[in-house]
RNA sequence: CGGGGUGUGGCUCAGCUUGGUAGAGCGCUCGGUUCGGGACCGAGAGGUCGGCGGUUCAAAUCCGCCCACCCCGACCA
C-alpha cells in the first residue's frame, strides 16, 4: 500500500475529551474517527488493525473445531421473550418496532438465535458436540460509553457456543475455549488473565473473565500471589479478617458506649479527622430500602464499601434510603446515623465482629464511642468490597489489587437458555434432554485498544506484529531523489514479493513528517531509505525498543523477517 | 438516571464575566525557498458562533427550553 493513495488522517493534537491513551492515539494515528458516543468508524489502517485480529480469532476457533456461521442482528422479539431477557434486560437492549408494529431487537449477543438454531436442527446425541462461532457486530445502547474502543455501543465481536450432551461434555468444549484463548490472546501481544467473574445477566454457573491489566480498565481484579486465586472484585469473597483487626477501640468498650460532640463530622473522613482517628475505628451505618423487607441498617467498618451485589443477594433489590427516609426511620440525618437503639433489623459486615467502634449516636452533631459490634449486629455477612491487601479467601495470602480491561468471557450456561426455548436432543436411550451449552465471547475492538494501551510509548504506538495496520513501514526520505526513490519502489517490490504487508510511505513530504507519522502508527519495523540509497544502504528501526541499523538492500528482506520474527 | 462541564472555520482552542462589524495555532489552496525527526516566506480560501425562542436599538456574549458530546457516579460483560 503506498501512503500517498491511503487515507490515513494523522493529526497532532489530541482529541477533544480523550483520556484513554488507545484513545488519543487511535483517533491520531489516522485508525478511526467517532461519529456518535459509543459509535466509531473504521478507517483503513484501523480496519486492517481489525481484520487481523479477526484472522488470529478465526484460525484459532477452527483449530478447535469451530465451525463458523453469521448469525442476523435483527431479531424478532419472540426470541428473545422465550428466554426470558426482553424482561430482565432493561435498556442495554435496543428495540424497535418493525413496518407492522412487531417488536424486535437488535442483538447484543446471540444465545436466543442459537438455540433457536439448535432447538430446529439438533435433535440426536449422535449430532453433539457442536462448536458454532461467528464475528459480528453487536448492539448495546451503553449507559455510559467512554475510553475510546474500550466502551461502546457498536461493536464487533466473536462469539461461539459449544451444544453439548451434559456437563462432562460442556466443560470440555470449555476447557478448549480456554486453550483456544490463551493462544489468541498471546497470538495478539494481549497480556491477559483468566480470572473467576459473576455470570451476571449471562445467567448460567461458572464464568470466566480474560483480564488485561491497564490503567484505562474500569475493572478491578484480586489475585493472590501466594496460590493463584484470581476473581473479579465484583465476585470476591472476602477473607477473614486477621485476628484483632476489627479490635480498635475509642473510648471504653466495658462500660458501653459514651458520647462524643461531633458537631457537623458527617462523613467517615470528617469524623476520623476530627477525633484523631482512624476510619478503620469507626462503624459506617448505611440506611437501606429493601424491596421484600423495608428498611434496614447496614454496617461496615468505616474504611470498607460496600459492595451491593452480596446485599442483594441476602435481602433481594435494595435501595439506598432517601435522606427524608433516614429521617422517618431513624429520627436524625445522614451521617449521624448509628446501630445503638435503632428500631431496624441491623446487618454487620464480617470485619465487625468483636470489635469495640465509634459510630454514629442517632442524634445530630453526636457519635458514640465505645460500641460493640457483637451487641449491636443482629447478622453478620459478608458484605465488603474485597480489596488489594485484603487476605485470600483461599489461602489466606495477601491479595493483590489490579485495573484491568475484560477483553473476553467464557460462560457455562448449561441448560439456562436450551431449557425455555425447547432445545433438546434425545439420548441413546432415547430419552429427551436439554442441550447444555456455553458461550464464550471476545471483543475485537477491546484487543484492539488493549493492544495500545499495553505496547505505546510517547511517540506512539507499538503495535505487536500480528495484528499491526502493516508489518513494515517503509519510507523514502526524499522522495524526489532519483536514486532513493527508485531504491525505495524496488525494495517495496522485493518485500511485497516476500508475501510482507509493507506501506510504502512515498509521499513527497518533509521528512520529519513522515518519521512521525510512522512512529504515532507503530508498524513493527520501519525502514528508511535516505542519504546512503546510492551505496544500497537502508536503515532498518524496530519501533518498540527504537533499535536502528544500517542494512545493504540485498539483505533487507532477511533482516525484516528476522525483525518481525524478533517483534 | 443523578451531579458537573463543553458546544465558535476541517482539527485544537481564545473571545462570553462587563452586549457594539468573529480571532489564533495547526490543517487546506497557490507561488517561492527548503529537505534525516511534525520547515520557512508571501498570497489566499474557509465560520447562519449546536438548535429554537426571548430580552435589547444591537446577542457568540444575557435569559429560557431543547439537542449533542465529555467527565464523575449509578448501571453493565
Amino acid at each position: 500500500m503506498r501512503a500517498s493513495q491511503l487515507l490515513l488522517p494523522t493529526v497532532k493534537e489530541d482529541p477533544a475529551g480523550a483520556e484513554a491513551v488507545s484513545h488519543k492515539l487511535m483517533v491520531r494515528a489516522g485508525l478511526i474517527r467517532q461519529l456518535a458516543a459509543g459509535v466509531y468508524v473504521f478507517l483503513p489502517a484501523g480496519w486492517r488493525v481489525m481484520r487481523k485480529i479477526e484472522a488470529v480469532i478465526r484460525e484459532e476457533m477452527e483449530a478447535i473445531g469451530g465451525q463458523e456461521m453469521l448469525y442476523p442482528v435483527v431479531n424478532p422479539a419472540e426470541i428473545w421473550q422465550q428466554s426470558g431477557r426482553w424482561q430482565t434486560i432493561g435498556e442495554e437492549l435496543f428495540r424497535f418496532k418493525d413496518r407492522k408494529g412487531a417488536d424486535m431487537v437488535l442483538a447484543m449477543t446471540h444465545e436466543e438465535v442459537v438455540t433457536w438454531l439448535a432447538a430446529r436442527e439438533i435433535h440426536s446425541y449422535k449430532q453433539l458436540p457442536q462448536l458454532w462461532f461467528h464475528i459480528q457486530t453487536k448492539e448495546r445502547d451503553e449507559a455510559r460509553p467512554k475510553s475510546g474502543l474500550l466502551r461502546v455501543r457498536e461493536f464487533i465481536m466473536k462469539d461461539s457456543y459449544s451444544l453439548d450432551a451434559d456437563f462432562a461434555a460442556l466443560q470440555r468444549s470449555y476447557d478448549k475455549h480456554i486453550a483456544a484463548y490463551d493462544r489468541i490472546f498471546a497470538r495478539c501481544g494481549v497480556n491477559a488473565r483468566r480470572v473467576l467473574s459473576d455470570p451476571g445477566m449471562m445467567g448460567g454457573g461458572i464464568s470466566h473473565e480474560y483480564m488485561a491489566p491497564s490503567e484505562a480498565g474500569e475493572d478491578e481484579i484480586v489475585l493472590c500471589q501466594k496460590c493463584g486465586y484470581a476473581a473479579n472484585v465484583d465476585l470476591a469473597v472476602a477473607g477473614p479478617e486477621p485476628a484483632g483487626a476489627a479490635a480498635a477501640v475509642t473510648g471504653g468498650g466495658q462500660e458501653g458506649p459514651r458520647e462524643i460532640h461531633t458537631p457537623g463530622m458527617r462523613t467517615i473522613d470528617d469524623v476520623a479527622a476530627f477525633l484523631g482517628i482512624e476510619p478503620r475505628e469507626l462503624m459506617k451505618s448505611l440506611v437501606v430500602v429493601s424491596q421484600e423487607s423495608g428498611p434496614l441498617l447496614v454496617a461496615l467498618r468505616g474504611d470498607r464499601d460496600l459492595h451491593e451485589g452480596k446485599l442483594r443477594r441476602i435481602v433481594g433489590e435494595f435501595r439506598l434510603a432517601t435522606p427524608d427516609e433516614v429521617v422517618a426511620a431513624q429520627g436524625v440525618q445522614p451521617g449521624f446515623v448509628g446501630p445503638v437503639g435503632t428500631s431496624l433489623p441491623v446487618l454487620g459486615d464480617e470485619a465487625l465482629r468483636g470489635g469495640v467502634f465509634t459510630g454514629g449516636a442517632n442524634r445530630a452533631d453526636y457519635h458514640l464511642a465505645g460500641i460493640s459490634a457483637d451487641q449491636v449486629v443482629g447478622e453478620y455477612h459478608d458484605l465488603r468490597l474485597v480489596r488489594g491487601g485484603d487476605p485470600c479467601p483461599e489461602c489466606g495470602g495477601p491479595l493483590a489489587g489490579e485495573r484491568v480491561i475484560e477483553v473476553g468471557n467464557i460462560f457455562q450456561l448449561g441448560t439456562k437458555y436450551s431449557r425455555p426455548m425447547g432445545a433438546t436432543f434425545s439420548d441413546e436411550q432415547g430419552v429427551e434432554r436439554d442441550i447444555v451449552m456455553g458461550s464464550y465471547g471476545i471483543g475485537l475492538e477491546r484487543i484492539a485498544a488493549t493492544a495500545v494501551e499495553q505496547h505505546h510509548d510517547e511517540h506512539g504506538i507499538c503495535w505487536p506484529a500480528a495484528i499491526a495496520p502493516f508489518q513494515v513501514h517503509l519510507l523514502v526520505v526524499r522522495a524526489a531523489d532519483p536514486s532513493q526513490a527508485a531504491l525505495a519502489e524496488e525494495l517495496y517490490a522485493t518485500l511485497a514479493e516476500r508475501g510482507l504487508d509493507v506501506l510504502f510511505d512515498d509521499r513527497d513530504l518533509s521528512a520529519g513528517v513522515k518519521f512521525k507519522d510512522a512512529d504515532l502508527l507503530g508498524c513493527p519495523v520501519q525502514v528508511v531509505v535516505g542519504k546512503r540509497a546510492a551505496e544500497r544502504m537502508v536503515e532498518l528501526k524496530r519501533r518498540a525498543g527504537g533499535d536502528r541499523r544500517d542494512v545493504a538492500a540485498d539483505d533487507l528482506a532477511a533482516a525484516v523477517a528476522a525483525a518481525l520474527g524478533a517483534s
